[in-house]
RNA sequence: GGUCCCAUCGUCUAGCCAGGUCAAGGACGUAGCCCUCUCAAGGCUAAAACACGGGUUCGAAUCCCGUUGGGACCGCCA
């Protein structure tokens, strides 16, 4: 049986790296038709909120990775991983450390300033009598030796044991350490497979000894490669949106997000364009990549825009609501008939990136009059173009039945009859009822926004000339 | 500094494990053309990569070694 999990720890929210780590445990989970849980690493309390777990939860459920199990939460569990510590410290595969962070802290720098190894020297390892001083348990790492990892993206990864360090299992204050924890609570769970980030590749062997020392087999292990900025560092704020939570409200679909997420990294032949169901079908660890891979933001909206072409406009409508009442084209309790809006939509999806994008070139379907912009109607609506927008308004006021066809004939005639070139009939009027000259095809708008709007924002440019 | 990982177009990648079919394929982006009432979308075309040096071999993007470059980790953080 496969179980696998996702462990973050709650000191920020759900960024990209993350998001992908739980995505590829999400689908081996679905892919074998295992079981996924959600773990919070919490131990560390002083950064730890429930204002992130919470958005954790909230982007974990918008991506559509649900899990089976938890959330746990290591700060639930304290009294477990005092007894293995206590249990490893009786056993002598531990021992107390008397020496204070503010000690090691100091060593550490002055070891870094001299060159040498910032690794603790071990100076409590044989201390055999118990002192009546705050102590923290150190784990006893082999000193001589090797140990391998059989990792299921890298291959065997071969550790010497001489560079291992006696880590701190559990705090002075009785609090686990992380390398402590998930050791406990991946044997605990039963998991068959630690699926993360390759930052814990040097953390691995430490693991292995500690499940050795426990007496517990080590799950498999497979480490996946970074996710990088533009500059090729660290994914971090500097390189713009990082959070989950903030492409969704920039507009971006989930399904768009993750099966970009699922391409850095992983691929299936020259296919960019998953469903889920294929993802689930599809996703296996042999095709993961090794190299780190950098976040290329302009391949997401590219993706996004797939996406917004790929919904149906009643889902998108949905979607687009919320976007619509925060930019006020649209009150909370307004109701708009849904034929109409699909149409609407139906005419800008294909030209829009984002939700937001949409939301944005709706206004001119939903408001009553829209701003033009300067350099707009400087070019479009001056004494050259007044004359031909009066006719056409006229024209379009005698018009019973709106329609594109027959709008379409009446600029036709139009220009038969005047020997104008059609933009210049469309690109004024164009410019009175969008704000812009960038717009779906004119007739197109002109239905959409319906003859009572059109004929109020014409008049009122005439009238104003 | 030590240890570990990695290396194909600007970016994501296919190909590598089982060497020849690769004068290296796809996608994003970029440029041009077509379509056209504007803008997109769509169609077509183009520029663009096997980091470098050795070796093994009849033959290397593919295997080995080294160099260089990038990344990660070395906490009473996770």
């Amino acid at each position: 049986m496969v179980r696998v999990r996702f462990a973050p720890s709650p000191t920020g929210h759900l960024h990209i790296g993350g998001a992908r780590t739980a995505l590829f445990n999400w689908l081996f989970a679905r892919h074998h038709n295992g079981k996924f849980i959600l773990r919070i690493e919490d131990t560390d309390r002083s950064r730890s909120t429930e204002e992130y777990i919470e958005s954790i939860i909230e982007a974990m459920k918008w991506l559509g990775l649900d899990w089976d199990e938890g959330p746990f939460r290591q700060t639930d569990r304290t009294e477990i991983y005092q007894k293995y510590a206590y249990k490893l410290l009786e056993e002598g595969k531990a021992y107390r450390c008397y020496c204070t962070p503010e000690e090691l802290e100091e060593r550490r720098q002055k070891a870094m300033k001299e060159g040498k190894p910032p690794r603790y020297d071990r100076r409590c390892r044989e201390i055999r009598e118990i002192l009546d001083k705050p102590f923290a348990i150190r784990f006893k790492m082999p000193v001589e030796g090797e140990t391998v990892v059989h990792d299921l993206v890298k291959g065997h990864v071969t550790f010497k044991n001489s560079e291992l360090e006696d880590l701190v299992i559990l705090r002075s204050d009785g609090t686990p350490t992380y390398n402590f924890c998930v050791v406990v609570d991946d044997y605990e769970m039963e998991i068959s497979h630690v699926i993360r980030g390759e930052d814990h590749l040097n953390n691995t062997p430490k693991q292995i000894h500690i499940y050795h020392a426990l007496g517990m087999n080590p799950p498999n292990f497979a480490h996946i490669p970074m996710i990088l900025g533009k500059d090729r560092s660290r994914l971090s704020k500097r390189h713009g949106a990082t959070s989950v939570l903030a492409y969704r409200d920039e507009g971006y679909l989930s399904d768009a997000v993750v099966n970009y997420l699922v391409r850095l990294g992983w691929s299936h032949g020259d296919q960019e364009i998953f469903t889920r169901e294929e993802l689930i079908k599809y996703f296996n660890l042999e095709q993961v990549g090794k190299a780190n891979a950098v976040f290329d933001s302009e391949k997401l909206l590219w993706l996004n825009s797939e996406y917004i072409k790929l919904t149906p406009e009643d889902k998108l409508y949905e979607l687009v609501k919320p976007f619509l009442i925060k930019e006020c084209y649209l009150n909370e309790g307004d109701s708009i008939d849904l034929k109409w809006a699909c149409k609407a939509i139906k005419s800008l999806k294909e030209r829009c990136r984002t939700l937001k994008e949409l939301a944005h070139a709706m206004r001119y379907y939903l408001l009553d009059y829209v701003d033009i912009e300067p350099k707009a109607r400087e070019k479009y609506i001056n004494t050259e173009t007044i004359p031909i927008i009066k006719e056409i308004t006229e024209k379009l006021a005698q018009l019973n039945d709106f329609t594109q066809d027959k709008i379409e004939k009446i600029f036709m005639d139009m220009v038969n009859e005047r020997g104008l070139k059609l933009a210049q009939i469309a690109q004024p009027i164009r410019v009175v009822i969008t704000g812009s000259t960038v717009s779906p095809g004119i007739y197109e708008v002109l239905e959409i926004v319906g003859k009572e709007k059109t004929l109020k924002r014409l008049r009122r440019i005439i009238n104003a000339s």
